[in-house]
DNA sequence: CTTGACGGTGAAATCGATTTCTGACAGGGT
DNA sequence: ACCCTGTCAGAAATCGATTTCACCGTCAAG
């Protein structure tokens, strides 16, 4: 790795040029031309390290989510990633697992290795974003805004997409609706219920016993799924609060020969892989691209300097009716 | 940001003092206390960026995958992370899109960074190592092994895979088996292929017609799969060398209604979040997550300073049969 | 009583880039 | 001829941690 020194002393000239030919101040055409060559000729980058830590900043910004593994936040990953890039900044993913340690852990990384910020889908409602707030550290919540602080976030309306996925299933003439939700500390899975309910107040079943909270992947799903099947009085149609607990809950109803039409199935989010569309179900369409794209303008926004106070920004869901 | 000479003030001893508590040298006890104490208050935490600047190395790893949104590169992503945050290491992920620039620009921030080392899929085959080995920087390939350059590599065989998945659809009595696989320029989308035509060869038409190079996404299959089936005389099978294409493949097979059994298809990798498995086709499974941990373990064996000659290992895929 | 070893500590050099400060020099106006 | 302005370039300080080197006690062996 050759330094900026090398680079001078091979161009003839001092440190301090090499430095004003790379970041574009006046510096005479031929000794310029000169640094170049010498430049290209050892294959010369500046080292990030020391440039973050005389510029007590770098351009990555932390991207921290819970499960790698769901497409909804890789296509989040995608719209994050090509604002940041357009801009200049690198992004770099990190994978929280929804543990609140590795989160934590991830978020020191960001402080100590001065990241010029951050953007966060929490790993439940109570992270820790104290310390980068103290430091003054831009942040954005997307998809999930953090207990108590006041920051930036990007999100959907989940009370709102739960209403109408399960006011869907009334309509269809469902009666005993359940729903199998995220866990209860985290907003997004609440809210989701609380939708729910607000559809099935009056039009059904309110009942608790529908009401599952499970843990946003595969097997939760299919385990709640077969719970509630296994009621005395089972529901003959339910609402599932995100794209992965879905796929656990068709399997099951698969299984016991109980898939759509059959029983009633509205979905919080989508699943992009599936080859065909072989069962007639409700889904609320995530804009998970927008998200990242949104959250990103706002991030980049607080690192240039805006102190405005924080924001909150709703997008909107699309319901796709059963097909 | 507290500095670590501003712990060094508050609890009466030097910098390099301070610098001993945090790094488990030699410090008396009743000094090593009051370090901490102060610490703890302020809430000091290293920068990261002046230890690597000064110890010229992070415990950061570079994972550069082509696609972000592929289940099969983020189940490997669980791989490597697992086995990397074990040994105390963080995991970076760079998504370059398939595009040499951006694959080329992450290994350059690899190295300006002083990354622990790097782990790669490569973007086509001739992506451009010759920074890092020459730098001497800790590489390995994983899924796809760079052209002409000789690092670790971790990956499956290509070959035989293909050709197994061909054979069933031989087995299952198909005669004209088309393959649609990946761009020409990736080894592994060339090796599935020849795979393939050991297959049909002698066992139906090898007709170069029925082969496709697409993109390795789901668009890139459904068009493959258009042309195919608008042929004066039709493939009657399809083998499709990855799992994104066979989603736009089988949607197109399903809007001509000639899903499975109609059709035979067999698929190289999986889809991990099907519902559902309602058509018959034959899939050769990826052990996605065993070449993350594998690639990750070569890894950290280099990094720690092994430099025997360079390694290749290929893990076994599975067959699952029509299902 | 001297010598050597050793644990504990601080001062200062170091990593590689950026930037301020300062000086040298050229050109234009009076 | 003199001053002022402006451009260009180098010396040196700086970012924050690590580490070498030197030094001081203390204690044990000779």
């Amino acid at each position: 790795m050759p330094t900026i020194y090398e680079v001078a002393a091979a161009a003839g000239v001092s440190p301090a040029t090499v430095s004003r030919v790379f970041n574009g101040a006046n510096v005479s055409p031929e000794k310029a031309e000169a640094v170049r060559r010498a430049a290209k000729e050892m294959s010369f980058t500046p080292s990030r390290t020391a440039r973050t830590l005389r510029l007590q900043s770098s351009e990555v910004i932390a991207l921290v989510i819970p499960d790698i593994e769901n497409p909804f936040f890789t296509a989040l990953a995608r719209g994050v990633e090509d604002v940041a890039r357009a801009a200049g900044y690198s992004v770099v993913l990190c994978n929280t697992d929804e543990d609140h340690e590795k989160e934590l852990r991830y978020l020191d990384i960001a402080l100590s290795a001065t990241m010029a910020g951050v953007i966060i889908a929490a790993a439940g409602g109570n992270s820790d974003l104290s310390g980068l707030i103290a430091r003054k550290c831009p942040v954005v919540a997307v998809d999930r805004s953090p207990h108590g602080v006041d920051v930036d976030a990007v999100i959907v309306d989940n009370r709102a997409g739960g209403r109408a996925a399960t006011q869907a299933l009334v309509e269809q003439g469902f009666q005993r609706i359940a729903c199998i939700t995220g866990p209860s500390d985290v907003e997004t899975a609440t809210q989701r219920a609380d939708g729910w309910r607000d559809a099935v107040t009056g039009n059904g079943t309110t009942d608790d016993r529908y009401l599952r909270f499970a843990d946003f992947r595969v097997d939760g799903g299919a385990t709640a799924m077969s719970e509630l099947l296994a009621l005395p009085e089972p529901p003959d149609a339910v609402f599932v609060a995100n794209n992965l607990m879905s796929v656990g809950a068709l399997r099951v109803l698969s299984e016991q020969g109980k898939l759509p039409p059959a029983t009633g199935v509205a979905v919080f989010g989508d699943l992009p892989f599936l080859p065909l569309v072989p069962i007639p179900i409700t889904v609320v369409h995530m804009p998970a691209r927008h998200l990242g794209t949104t959250a990103a303008k706002l991030l980049l926004e607080r690192i240039s300097g805006d102190d405005q106070p924080a924001r909150t920004i709703v997008l909107r869901n699309q319901l796709t009716p059963v097909g």
